[in-house]
DNA sequence: ATTATCTATAGATCTATAGATAATGC
DNA sequence: ATTATCTATAGATCTATAGATAATGC
């Protein structure tokens, strides 16, 4: 056959098993349900990634690096704390937001799979440390000067993280439930982002 | 036989189902694993509940009235507006703290079964209403004469659920990335709990 | 006779692989 | 000869039920 030309086979495969993961999790996708999703039967499945497990660890390394990034991203240092903060807020919001799913398909397999959260371990440790990093120093001058309340970097770090992330875990259920459009549904994001950067600069005022 | 006497296997089987959905969601868990948990054979569990989906419902239903009840207590009314939210807060997040396994279940239950979405739409709607109502006149007020910024009801709840229950979704994975000891976690998520005020009034600074 | 418990099993998945088949590149 | 694809199936679950058995309450 090979009649691989451009119709990428395992391209396909990578990209149903991404939606069907993102929406379901693991254990509630089936290789069967992947293979028809890609249009080819499910032994092809294995043929291309061996293991359904292998198949995950693709998906799933590949979108904690995104969500990493989105926190990581270096901001212009020429602009003020406030507005270095604003930036790296709205960048995060932004790769969730161009990503909604992430959010659940780590949290959810993190929580539920021992052994993932065991081998991702070293890399959220990591976390605190790098986002930190570029901003632990001005924090600390900030509170100094007054201008900022004392706060400990892992707090600020902590509701950042909330205040974005919880808002892509509950967000679908909230759109459901409202009975939201999808226009609806994006307005109320969009109100969100800036909301969330109010929030979190206010928490920080003395 | 009906050596049912105290050791009521009824409430064994309910309560290993509890620990266990709690854990693993719904999927994860099977039948089996439950009688297990409870002392006795997988039979029994079907004997009792029928199916597994009906035990599902007995313990979800009743995670879901603990987890609004924390949200809607009536606080008294002789306070301030601030020490109304403050100690409604700090209520939602002792719920919380004392059953930390419930926003695991109830979002990742509602985020991947679009039936039981649809199921309790109705209930979820009605969230709002119900919690902003003993505060959306007195918030007005506090808009009205200056001490609070506009803001949305909605925008309230939504930064008051996102910070309490994103904290115990997100908890058990910074535990086990830390290393934290039991001790250290209690302490982080006690700390939190004040934190988690202080933005939360903070947000509604002018 | 009724209730609680157990063993055994049917039937439905689901994952992974074996083995057949066809198309291309040498 | 190699690579990609398919069909078929083994083996491991997992849910739900049938049917046997034992203990109690009448």
């Amino acid at each position: 056959m090979k009649i691989n030309n451009d119709s990428n086979t395992e391209k396909s495969i990578l990209e149903a098993a991404e939606r069907l993961f993102l929406q379901k999790g693991f254990s509630l996708t089936s290789t069967t349900a992947i293979g028809k999703e890609a249009g080819c039967n499910q032994a092809l499945v294995h043929y291309y990634f061996r293991t359904k497990e292998r198949l995950f660890e693709a998906v799933f390394e590949n979108k904690f690096r995104l969500f990493v990034s989105g926190l990581v991203q270096k901001v212009d240092s020429g602009l003020s704390f406030e507005e270095k903060l604003r930036t790296a807020i709205e960048a995060h919001y932004d790769m969730l937001a161009a990503n909604p799913g992430i959010p659940f398909l780590i949290f959810n397999e993190l929580t539920t799979n021992p052994r993932r959260l065991e081998n991702f371990k070293s890399r959220i440790r990591e976390l605190p440390v790098t986002v930190l990093k570029q901003f632990q120093k001005e924090l600390e001058e900030e509170i100094k000067k007054g201008k900022v309340r004392p706060v400990a970097p892992v707090d600020l770090l902590l509701t950042i993280i909330s205040m974005n992330v919880s808002l892509f875990l509950v967000g679908p259920v909230i759109k459901t439930a409202l009975d939201l459009s999808e226009r609806d549904y994006k307005k109320l994001l969009e109100s969100r982002r800036s909301e969330n950067v109010a929030v979190i600069l206010r928490s920080l005022r003395p």
